[in-house]
DNA sequence: CTACATGCAAACCGTTTGCACCCTA
DNA sequence: TAGGGTGCAAACGGTTTGCATGTAG
């Protein structure tokens, strides 16, 4: 599998021990194509009858993160953080208010607005998170059903 | 005072009793130039020698946001909402990663892009957040002097 | 063998809620 | 004076932490 040869690679450069734990989180994470909370990871690994305490999890995703294998995001209840496999490269989502699910959206128009902005603020922008609402096509289509 | 006119008025409209606390969380909203968390706001109060118990503050901001009076964000620590008087308008905001200072930015580079966006997920597209991030004047010469 | 990982239970902290009392409209 | 607003204390829920034990390197 391509991409577990790639994780394992990125886990044993970044220095963290290569555990069952972290192994396995990062397969969850990398087979999914949502952004997942924490609780999620959990019980998809109790689905697999992988049992890893709650607070590992959290400790693993934090160690993850600081290693810039996993990115943590807040987009919809903004009170539960979501993570995600970092592919690398720069992202935004598109999230759909009505059944939650979201589309990772690869370009962006913001590169120019950037500079333009510096030379307004005289802030110095490292970066920026963008995310959009709407609805998706399912959604558009059931509601109109009614 | 203008604004003062301009939000009881809005008060009034929105069907909200015009109580002392709301009164006060408006004041101190719309004074501040930044956001702010209900803690800063309860402390703010605390300091004008006006005692609102924390979750009358919760309660009220609630309100005030379901009205539209108020806006609540999440961009810093990701874990603790802010709120600011809702101008009303599109707006953006630039955060400085050091001194937590924001500026809110009222132009917005993103029409035409949602329009892309659109054609290309079959979403509609009703909105979205963007937070840009860097350092601030004061900071980048604070630190450069190191 | 030792430093880092993990499990478990308890703490944390921002936010919400139930209930009795209060006050605006 | 009725129904929304407020204070107080307790609950909530996602996340973190202290400590004892386990395990990768």
């Amino acid at each position: 599998m391509r991409e577990q040869i790639e994780y394992e690679e990125r886990l044993k450069k970044s220095g963290l021990k290569n555990t069952k734990s972290r192994r396995a989180i990062l397969d969850i994470l990398i087979r999914s194509n949502q952004p997942m909370a924490a609780e999620q990871i959990f019980f998809a690994l109790k689905e697999k009858q992988i049992d890893i305490n709650l607070s590992t999890v959290y400790r693993t995703l934090e160690s993850l993160e600081d290693k810039d294998l996993v990115t943590k995001i807040s987009i919809i209840d903004d009170d539960r953080m979501l993570f995600e496999y970092n592919q690398l490269g720069h992202r935004h989502y598109l999230v759909c208010l009505d059944c939650k699910k979201i589309i990772t959206v690869h370009n962006c128009p913001l590169g120019s607005y950037e500079k333009t902005l510096e030379n307004e603020t005289h802030f110095n922008i490292v970066g920026h998170k963008l995310y959009l609402y709407g609805y998706c096509e399912e959604c558009q289509k059931r509601n109109n059903g009614n």
